[in-house]
RNA sequence: GCCCCCAUCGUCUAGUGGCCUAGGACACCACCCUUUCAAGGUGGCGGCACGGGUUCGAAUCCCGUUGGGGGUGCCA
């Protein structure tokens, strides 16, 4: 690799963060980080997205969220290709006086017209030789050989060769004096002194093209590397329509940074057997040579998993500042922070946690009806309800003492203990399910505890 | 149609000619633990797409087939 090697991550703004990019900059963050180069980060921007600059903060959020942040001395950016514009048209302009480009007025109605009287596929160079100058109207295309081959020299995939006769003569300044992308990519990539090129597999076929335009230019093809695409059940590539595929969301989700880079950084790439591991780790293991090559589908569940596991290596205190946003404000944070060691090994993401103890912080609990019927339709239910309110009456009200209680209460019942706290936590909580009971009992208190299980209790008629 | 890429358990992957009776992770199943639900522990299920070569030996190299994917814009 050469001395300080520079990354670019390009993405174009659209309004969210997609997760396929974010393994492509965590990739491109890891190379600068290892061969102490630099990360470009270049904004493809349209008219559009120049309209919205809100877009572009939201890329740099997203990148700072998952790590890659834009005060670090290896980041430079954010850059716009739209401030490059001047420089495109010079190239092209270039391109043209070399005689590297022609320009061509045919429409696209007769470009197709004439492809099919032809009987050939796409353009077929026909204006090459009019010797046509620029024209309102008229598209600036290039003059790809005729022969030979390009091989792209790809370090994930090896030497990639494309006939050049079946590269048309693409096309590089639009009718309307714009440059096209393969043409402000390249002209960009070279302004910004871009070494490396590491980017979806997508690009692959445009690669040629733009390995053509470097020559063309004058200048030394990049290092490319074009690593799988990221792909849903079905085997396509991700689409916002139907795949959830934005970073915002999963971070709005509750899902945490580490967990989301480390699961991004398994797909194509793996850090060994032990697929946990910290950036820290990750930023020195990865290897472009050793990504894989067939698309990876991108599994919510091993995602889930992998959030979990972080969730649980999180100190309690942790766990609650990280829980923070999605707890209603009037809850009372002590009590939240108490009760947290037990929703900790329950949470998938941080949005499950106020779900798992709302009835810690409700007037009233919510009464599931079908665990109430479940629960309390037995003849033990009632008289077992009214001896453990006896019985906690005169409780310590710690868990350990609670849970000695009604063990005590139980034994004339002949019950387990798994039964026995049915009613109890049912009176309690209006759930079958949820956090330990007798350290949920103690963190609501002793009067509160005590009225719900008589609340219960009355509604069972005694 | 044309061009390009790809192919190991359901999924993500390890594997670079003998360490492979193919390893790990997620998911799934069973059991253990247990205060419900989780978490945790133990075990299990499950794969080299197919056909030809090359080689003493192939998941690994070559060719073909099949199957996936991507690209084929005056989109990026």
């Amino acid at each position: 690799m050469t001395d300080r090697p520079r990354f670019r991550f390009a993405p174009s703004p659209t309004g969210f963060f997609h997760v396929g990019g974010a393994r492509t900059a965590l990739f491109n963050w890891a190379l600068a980080r290892q061969h102490g180069g630099t990360f470009v980060l270049r904004i493809e921007d349209t008219d559009e997205a120049r309209n919205r600059p809100e877009w572009t903060d939201g890329i740099i959020d997203a990148l700072a969220w998952i790590g890659i942040t834009a005060d670090d001395p290896q980041f430079e950016g954010p850059l716009f290709q739209s401030d490059y514009a001047d420089a495109h048209l010079a190239a092209a302009r270039r391109l043209f006086e070399e005689g590297r480009a022609y320009y061509c007025d045919m429409t696209p109605d007769e470009i197709s017209a004439r492809a099919e009287a032809e009987d050939v596929t796409g353009y077929a160079g026909w204006s090459r030789d009019r010797g046509l100058g620029p024209a309102p109207g008229s598209v600036l295309r290039f003059r790809t050989p005729d022969e030979g081959a390009t091989i792209v020299r790809d370090v994930v995939r090896g030497a990639v060769e494309f006939d050049n006769a079946t590269l048309e003569d693409f096309v590089l300044v639009r009718g309307n004096g714009t440059p096209v992308f393969n043409l402000a990519n390249v002209v960009d990539d070279q302004a910004m002194g871009i070494t490396h090129v590491v980017r979806a597999e997508e690009h692959l076929p445009n690669t040629p093209k733009q390995q053509l335009l470097w020559e063309a230019l004058g200048h030394e093809p990049p290092v490319w590397a074009h690593v799988p695409v990221l792909v849903n059940e079905q085997r396509k590539k991700l689409s916002k329509r139907r795949d959830k595929v934005s970073l915002e969301q999963f971070r709005d989700e509750g899902y945490l940074a580490d967990a989301m880079v480390n699961y991004l950084m398994t797909l194509g790439w793996s850090p060994g057997d032990d697929e946990i591991q910290p950036w820290s780790m990750v930023e020195r293991a990865f290897r472009l040579e050793d990504v894989h090559h067939a698309p990876a589908f991108f599994d919510l569940k091993k995602l889930a998993a992998f959030n979990g596991e972080y969730i649980r290596k999180l100190s309690v205190d942790e766990l609650v500042t990280a829980c923070e946003p999605w707890l209603p404000t009037e809850w009372d944070r002590g009590r939240f922070a108490a009760i947290a060691p037990h929703v900790q090994p329950r949470l998938v993401t941080l949005a499950d946690a106020p779900g798992i103890v709302d009835f810690l912080f409700l007037d009233e609990p919510e009464i599931d009806e079908a665990s109430w019927d479940k629960v309390m339709n037995v003849d033990w239910a009632r008289p077992l309800l009214a001896d453990a309110i006896a019985a906690y009456e005169a409780c310590d009200w710690t868990a350990d003492d609670l849970k000695t209680t009604l063990e005590g209460v139980m034994a004339s019942y002949e019950l387990k203990l798994g039964k026995a706290q049915a009613p109890v936590r049912v009176a309690v909580s209006g759930r079958t399910v949820g956090p330990p009971l007798f350290e949920s009992l103690e963190v609501l208190g002793r009067d509160e505890s005590l009225r719900r299980m008589r609340v219960a209790l009355a509604r069972l008629g005694g």
